[in-house]
DNA sequence: AACTTATCCAACCGCCGCTAC
DNA sequence: AGTAGCGGCGGTTGGATAAGT
């Protein structure tokens, strides 16, 4: 193994201590339990193997889908993704990541990528240009460069049509909504790679109406939700 | 059967954010 | 404001085992 393997004795020293005393305090479980073992190793030995209802064998298809669905969201977020799945550990969850998904997924996402590069270019060309007010930001619906300026000079009643028009396919969300998805809030860019990744993703969603994307409309909102409770 | 290579996964390490002082 | 101690997390390591030659 990658450090000293557990044995039987010392399991059962650590189990009969946590369930003594409970959970936390793990600075003091190694002098209660009698191990020699650091408070971190124990921590890890009861969170991964020790804890009741951990859930053993192989992932099932639906396990599998979510992990996906939620890496997309979350990232790295071991912690998070196994917080979804009854019985999974965050290490079990990143050990399958990295031997059975990441692989697979980054040769898909490659691929993906390639196809939509042009699209992300035109988004990626010029800042979002979000309208801004206490309490609310707005995402065009169509790239910014497209949208008529609300603040012209020239305010024709062709340019005010356009505005309205343009204001009809504008998608809403709340500011709070921003935070979660960590996107700065003046420019619209995601805090990083992967929400950023993931805030392209729904711009595909929502550009295109024809979209083959995975995500649509109905898939955020679900996923804000599971962003939401996961904080 | 013996050896090599690939895969799996438990354990460790280093860092981070929070809290108390 | 600085610092120490803590829990928690993600990345990495390396031994065990399976698969291949």
């Amino acid at each position: 193994m990658g450090g000293v393997a557990w044995t039987e004795e010392e399991d059962h020293l650590l189990k009969k201590c946590i369930e003594q005393y409970g959970e936390g305090k793990w600075h003091r479980i190694p002098l209660l339990a009698g191990l020699n073992r650091c408070r971190k190793s124990c921590r890890l030995r009861w969170l991964n193997y020790l804890r009741p209802n951990i859930k053993r064998g192989s992932f099932e298809k639906e396990e599998i889908d979510l992990i996906i669905k939620l890496h997309k969201l979350l990232g790295n977020r071991w912690s998070l993704i196994a917080g979804r799945l009854p019985g999974r550990t965050a290490n079990d969850v990143k050990n399958y990541w990295n031997c059975h998904l990441s692989k697979r997924l980054s040769a898909q996402e490659a691929e993906e990528k390639q196809i939509n590069r042009n699209n992300v270019e035109a988004i990626r060309s010029e800042p979002l240009n979000f309208a801004t007010s206490p309490t609310r930001l707005i995402i065009p619906e169509v790239p910014s460069y497209q949208l008529p300026q609300e603040e012209s000079t020239t305010s024709t009643p062709e340019v005010v049509q356009q505005v309205e028009d343009a204001k009809e396919h504008q998608v809403v969300l709340q500011k709070e909504d921003f935070s979660y998805l960590g996107l700065d809030q003046e420019h619209g860019y995601a805090g990083d790679l992967g929400m950023d990744f993931q805030f392209e993703e729904v711009k595909f969603a929502i550009d295109d109406e024809s979209s083959i994307s995975k995500w649509d409309w109905d898939d955020l909102i679900v996923d804000m939700d599971l962003w939401n409770e996961s904080l």
